[in-house]
RNA sequence: CGGGGAGUAGCGCAGUUUGGUAGCGCAUCUGGUUUGGGACCAGAGGGUCGCAGGUUCGAAUCCUGUCUCCCCGACCA
């Protein structure tokens, strides 16, 4: 992408009413514009890299054996009638009149929906498991939305549902989520510590909330450091539906929820003195992205969602629920990446991969230089932002760094006459003076990688 | 919903106490000089001061109402 023909309207001044940097920096880079309060419109820079995390998130989902679908957001009520929500949901639910004075919802959340598509739909317990997901907008009118987009009234989520014949089969939905999710939020450059969470009515001790690790996240987290040096992405799950995958599955949960990790709400200090050795003894803040529970029958009772059991008889199906926060993610990200610069985006979810600065626009060996380059990594795949604008070197080295392109590539008259260009990276702030060649080379295989 | 704060040019703000017909910085546009880490000079455009009523010769300023946004608390991806 050439700057020139972008819309990317960085401003320099901190708009005010963003108290945390994440919406600071998203407003700043004009990767969003408010509407009202917690609505957002998403400018292309946001817009890009909400995309490039949905897609991690969608490929994680893919892989663990779960199926996307796409449901509604103006929901019928009936069906909530059915459930018992539509009155226990209370003011969070957006509730509308249609022309015929039906009742509408904007959905802010899809067990309903989903319990209804597999009740008319599934018959056996042969067609087990299931896990049904979406990524879909949310509205929930939340008494007091605040920090941009990490706690909107409209948001992107990722909701799963998974269905099966008993709470075995549940549990064993439950691990392969936990388990992607893990992968997940490693692919997106995140640090995830997932903790015990309060289950709620339906009690059991199958609810966990991933918390991704940030100076300013809402809930205060205690947690073993084990959980800092664990490589998920080495784990090597099988998301077969073999025994023998099932009882690794849940071998691999059972070993990584032993650890302590609770957020402030049920922490209990005792128990973290008493189970993790003081060095190994972790405090901090931390974001909720995501949230996963088994509610068993909650659904499938009210709404009648059974299938035929092996033994002939009609059985309700075990339910999971399991959200990611697609939207909160870009300023979770944010939050735990990010300088005094501007935002340090991991590789996985960077806007741009690499950014070309044209310190002299119109001298003629520095524009063949740029555009080459940008001809050259484009054709190999790679995205770049090129900054052909007419202006000064600072004001580019600012927005480069601002939006966070991870790689810059930057060629102007005097390092070109003596064959030089200058390789810097976003993260480190390693400025090297290299080759054209050797630079591009250098690129296209970091992206081959 | 309770408590606090704020709405003045695209953005950030001053002006309100003590009414006299709107200003600064950034951004934008034009011309010129520049160009290796957020340039400089000269000029220009842009605001019914959130909205509605009221007081007054006169209201951004005082009064009443209303809408919106932000912050702190109880709830959540």
């Amino acid at each position: 992408m050439r700057m020139s023909r972008y819309f990317l309207p960085v401003t320099k001044e901190t708009p005010s009413g963003a108290e945390i940097v994440s919406h600071q920096l998203m407003l700043r880079t004009g990767m969003i514009k408010q509407h009202s309060a917690g609505i957002y419109s998403w400018l292309p820079l946001g817009l890009k890299v909400l995309r490039k995390i949905e897609q991690i998130v969608r490929e994680e989902q893919d892989r663990s054996g779960a199926l996307e679908v796409l449901m509604p957001t103006m929901q019928g009520a009936d069906l909530w009638r059915e459930s018992g929500r539509y009155d226990a949901y209370g003011a969070e639910m957006l509730r509308i009149k249609d022309r015929s004075d039906r009742d509408l919802l904007f959905g802010p959340t899809a067990e309903e929906v989903v319990t209804d598509i597999f009740r008319s739909n599934v018959r056996s317990y042969k067609e087990l498991p299931l896990n049904l997901y979406n990524i879909q907008w949310k509205f929930r009118d939340e008494v007091r939305p605040r920090f941009g987009i990490m706690r909107g009234r409209e948001f992107l989520m990722k909701d799963a549902y998974s269905f099966d014949l008993d709470e075995a089969g549940a549990r064993d939905a439950y691990h392969k989520m936990f388990l992607a999710y893990l992968t997940t939020f490693q692919r997106l450059g995140l640090q995830a510590v997932p903790m015990r969470a309060d289950t709620g009515p339906i009690g059991g001790d199958l609810s966990h909330e991933f918390l991704v690790l940030a100076p300013t996240g809402e809930s205060g987290v205690f947690y073993d450091s084990v959980y800092d040096q664990t490589d998920w992405a080495r784990m090597d799950i099988s998301f077969e539906n073999t025994d023998e995958a099932r009882q690794h599955r849940a071998a691999t949960v059972g070993g990584i929820v032993k650890a302590y990790a609770a957020t402030d709400e049920i922490h209990d200090e005792a128990r973290f003195e008493a189970d993790v050795p003081e060095e190994r003894r972790r405090t901090g803040r931390g974001i909720e992205v995501g949230h996963i529970f088994y509610f068993g029958t909650k659904y499938s009772l009210p709404m009648n969602a059974k299938v035929s059991g092996p033994d002939g008889k009609d059985a309700l199906v075990h339910m999971g629920s399991y959200g990611i926060g697609v939207s909160r993610l870009v300023g979770a990200i944010i939050e735990a990446s990010h300088d005094e610069n501007g935002i340090i985006w991991p590789d996985a979810v960077a806007p741009f991969n690499v950014g070309i600065i044209n310190l002299r626009p119109g001298d003629a060996a520095v524009d063949e230089a740029c555009a080459s380059a940008y001809a050259r990594l484009t054709a190999a795949g790679l995205d770049p932002l090129y900054d052909d604008s007419d202006t000064r070197a600072g004001a580019k080295f600012a927005t480069m760094d601002l939006i966070g392109v991870p790689h810059q590539l930057i060629i102007g008259p005097k390092g070109l006459a003596g064959g030089l260009v200058e390789l810097k990276d976003r993260k480190t702030g390693v400025k090297e003076d290299i080759s054209l060649e050797a630079a591009l080379s250098r690129l296209l295989s970091k992206a081959a990688s």
